[in-house]
DNA sequence: GTAAATATATAACATTTGTTATTATTTTAA
DNA sequence: TTAAAATAATAACAAATGTTATATATTTAC
């Protein structure tokens, strides 16, 4: 009886989870991925393989669109900069996501910058070839307005991340995502790598104030750092900031 | 010489004021504008007009999408729940604006939750004949997926606002978006009218904090209340929050 | 119109965050 | 490998924001 019980909190748990990484992720990493075995020809015909460097633009704020990309690895930021230049992280691509066809989509010019966080083996398709593909694969078409749709939610929950918790509450969202989206492909943790510049630009704090808060979190045991990679230890006390409703699960 | 000096300050201010305004308005209004009368006149066959009063909810979060609203008059709010339940306000639709299309195209639900400020009067159309609109006037359909990928950028410049600006300088940037928004059909300024709960949900504080900012502003003269009416006496002031670079105005 | 309920304004104190400065560590380039 | 440059960690103080409490004003319901 106990048993079972707890195989449900366990179900109900890890849907909770899913449901809360599904809300932070624009999930672009599935665009090609319901096409069928011809269609996925088509689309890696007009494909090459492009290398960019550690701190390449794939596109700037308001430059004419090239075209669409897809990692193949690495990772790049997406952000915009603000009246007064500052640079506001919204989005860390990684492996297999697709970027850039907001702006194939209407809009005359990219809204926001894409830097290589690192060395990128990235798939191109240039501005012409995709919007062809889209002509000729309607079920494409409609699965990239439906994500663009998705996006926007997931910037509508970041507003409410970022406009209603302090920073610690932003610091322990922020690294159970970022774990979760950067170690995905891995069967272990590999940690978080990022610059203390790039992550108090993501989560809107000074890289000072994010080390104080990074260094309380140590000092409580929730995590550990090694060279500047973040490492999670204890999981549980992360997930207390979001001040759920326990007992649903 | 001095004349067309200032001839081309207040040009190049006023295109700073309209590129500002621009980026944080979903622009909505303009969906159904770029139709031709025949266009038109299908589109206003299939709607119908509905009254709602205030407080009512035109659509609910993980709601079943029902069709698209447009306002005639009044406002309404479009915002979303954190894990802990708080309203986060991203949104204030007024007179003529579309919404409601994105669970449409694409989301089986609804990813906000609408709700009327004031009485309102809407044109609503059917999710059926929405979608059939969609299909008959391409244009239409263009101009939609172009607005979304327009209201993604908004979203994203308010995530650079809500990070990075302090209380202060967000309540500025806010009284001059609100202020052009709410008054733009009117030759006058009617204020600002929204509960401090609401505005507060909006800016991303408290209404506590709100209102000592609000005292601030007052005592710099900034701005003048009436009832719980925000009136801007100071433009200029509410500018300078923005930190730009004047030598280019 | 009046009482009750709701919303607003304000102040005082606690907590959080911003800022400046200094030291330690890591990376880069010669 | 080593020196220089860049990044990260930490502390101390200043400023901003959160929170609790109380008084005032406004709206609602009878």
């Amino acid at each position: 009886m106990l048993h079972i019980n707890i195989l449900f909190i366990t179900f109900e748990f890890y849907s909770f989870m899913k449901n809360f990484f599904d809300q932070f992720d624009f999930q672009s990493n599935r665009l090609f991925g319901e096409l069928n075995s011809a269609e996925t020809r088509f689309v890696h015909k007009v494909m090459e393989t492009l290398p960019i460097k550690k701190g390449g633009m794939l596109f700037y704020e308001e430059g004419i669109p090239t075209g669409v990309f897809q990692l193949k690895s690495g990772r790049a930021k997406k952000f915009k900069r603000g009246f007064s230049g500052e640079e506001q992280i919204f989005y860390i691509y990684t492996k297999e996501d697709v970027l850039g066809y907001h702006a194939l989509l209407g809009e005359e010019r990219y809204q926001d910058s894409c830097e290589a966080l690192e060395d990128l083996e990235v798939n191109f398709i240039s501005k012409s070839n995709f919007l062809k593909l889209l002509d000729d694969i309607p079920r494409l078409k409609q699965a990239v307005v439906k994500n663009i749709s998705h996006e926007f939610g997931v910037l509508a929950n970041t507003i409410a991340v970022l406009a209603q918790k302090d920073q610690n509450t932003r610091l322990a969202i922020f690294l159970l995502l970022l774990e979760n989206k950067f170690n995905q492909f891995n069967g272990y943790s590999a940690g978080i790598d990022l610059t203390r510049e790039d992550l108090s630009n993501f989560i809107g704090t000074s890289p000072e104030s994010l080390g104080r808060s990074l260094k309380q979190f140590k000092d409580d045991g929730i995590i550990e750092i090694e060279k500047r990679i973040i490492y999670i230890k204890n999981r549980e006390m992360l997930l207390q900031f979001l001040n759920l409703d326990l007992t649903m699960l």
